[in-house]
DNA sequence: CGGAGGATTGACCCGTTTCAACTACCGTGG
DNA sequence: CCACGGTAGTTGAAACGGGTCAATCCTCCG
């Protein structure tokens, strides 16, 4: 899911003094501009979209950006790394319920209850623009566009997640993993790489988790798809051979 | 999932004629007054959101209230009757990925794409509170904690739809069966009708198709939960007979 | 009263899980 | 620089849960 909402960095602390015509173009010069600018947003009106974000957060490979339970303070978006989204049940079982990239959103889900209800944790070391979820209603009502905006998000949000329960219902384990790296191709694609080639940031077993499957399944079917020639497999370097062979086994879904 | 949003009807074409005291007074009447109205919302602002709410209408059992690929016009309240949403895949292949009752929301996968992503189908003649989603945009901005109220809602589902994939990712048979009639029963609870009966609205196929199960399952599933005495089966008339043990048989989900 | 759709139950089969052994890789510290 | 240990990944064999196919029953409704 490409997001598109106005995020940018604030200088860290580390970084050059954030003299004011820096902080002006942060998010005009964010690598991540097509994705979170909105559409049809007013030029005129970045400035005020500077204001909205309230800082730039680290979070080391294997860190929480905010685990369930955590009190809700507000939405994030990747400007680098990876994360995953985990849910855990009372009896302790969890599931992977997501994997995010640059320009992704990460916290939707704490708005409803005001703490988060999963864990995101970071799976390289990533970096994160912050923003309040006071400022987020402020700017949404004064620009109305951006309130539109946002609805969109939460809805893409609920379809792709009604994607991932008919994965889960209705798809033998090759349709998922096919299903699962044709969508990581086309995200990356969206973000300028390849299509064919991908490093894979998770574990076979954050991967099966993702799918309702067992680690095992998934790097048999790895193997599989390999002798078959759709793809190559080397660790979590990843060559599609066959993209258009890889689309027909998802489709193949009657 | 109580869904929380000020909707109430206008009359339908049968009804008294629509004086203006009684529409003034529609939402104040509604039978969903408790789970439709905002918490918070000034008594005052009632006549704001009686403008909100288009119409009513009628959907037979059987009919569509919506189908994939509809331009999106607006949401939908559930006002009586019962409801799924059906999400089907390019191959054909479709997957229940909700039942809607009384004072539940249907149509918010369609503000993000302008058309919808899932088929709305009556289990038994229905009838919605339409609310086109100009209106919402226009009123959610005069009455910011309705804006956010919307907000939670959105984000409420996107954590119902992450529980659903737990479910089906993680959960034996048994286990969904038994979340599933659980999850049940709190709702019709939550409306006044007892926790212990409930009569199914849908097939043991849509049950199965919602829960990644086949049909058989369903049926097996039940039997032998009636065999063990948690609960009585009698085509669809349920008696949840020991909701704790049910309650266990979910979470020993570790 | 009869038919059709829904539900139940049984038998068998297959895909996936589980358990287990083995291998490859990576980072660390000597 | 290499040896080592731990983690991740692969592969095989066996067990099992749920799917599929098929027969039967129920019951609601025309």
């Amino acid at each position: 899911m490409a997001v598109i909402l106005p995020f940018s960095p604030k200088p860290l602390p580390g970084d050059p003094p954030p003299s004011l015509p820096a902080l002006r173009e942060a998010c005009a010069n964010c690598q991540l501009r097509e994705l979170c600018l909105p559409l049809g947003l007013a030029e005129a009106d970045l400035d005020r979209l500077e204001g909205l974000v309230g800082g730039r957060r680290k979070v080391a490979r294997g860190q929480a950006l905010f685990q369930s339970g955590d009190s809700f303070r507000g939405l994030y978006a990747v400007r680098s790394g990876f994360f995953k989204t985990v849910v855990a049940s009372e009896g302790g079982r969890a599931q992977v319920t997501g994997f995010q990239m640059a320009g992704e959103l990460l916290g939707l889900d704490g708005i409803g209850g005001d703490r988060h209800a999963c864990d995101a944790i970071a799976l390289e070391d990533s970096q994160v623009c912050e923003i309040a979820y006071a400022d987020l209603e402020r700017i949404t009502h004064d620009l109305p566009p951006l309130a539109h905006q946002f609805h969109r998000i939460l809805s893409r949000e609920i379809v792709r997640d009604q994607g991932v329960m008919l994965m889960l219902g209705r798809m033998s384990a090759e349709e998922r993993v096919a299903a699962f790296l044709l969508n990581l191709s086309q995200r990356l694609q969206a973000r300028g790489y390849a299509a064919q080639a991908l490093r894979l940031r998770m574990t076979r077993e954050e991967i099966g988790s993702y799918l309702g499957l067992s680690l095992e399944t998934v790097s048999r079917t790895f193997s599989k798809l390999q002798d078959e020639g759709l793809l190559r497999v080397q660790q979590r370097e990843l060559k599609l051979l066959d993209l258009a062979a890889l689309r027909q086994r998802v489709e193949a879904c009657g």
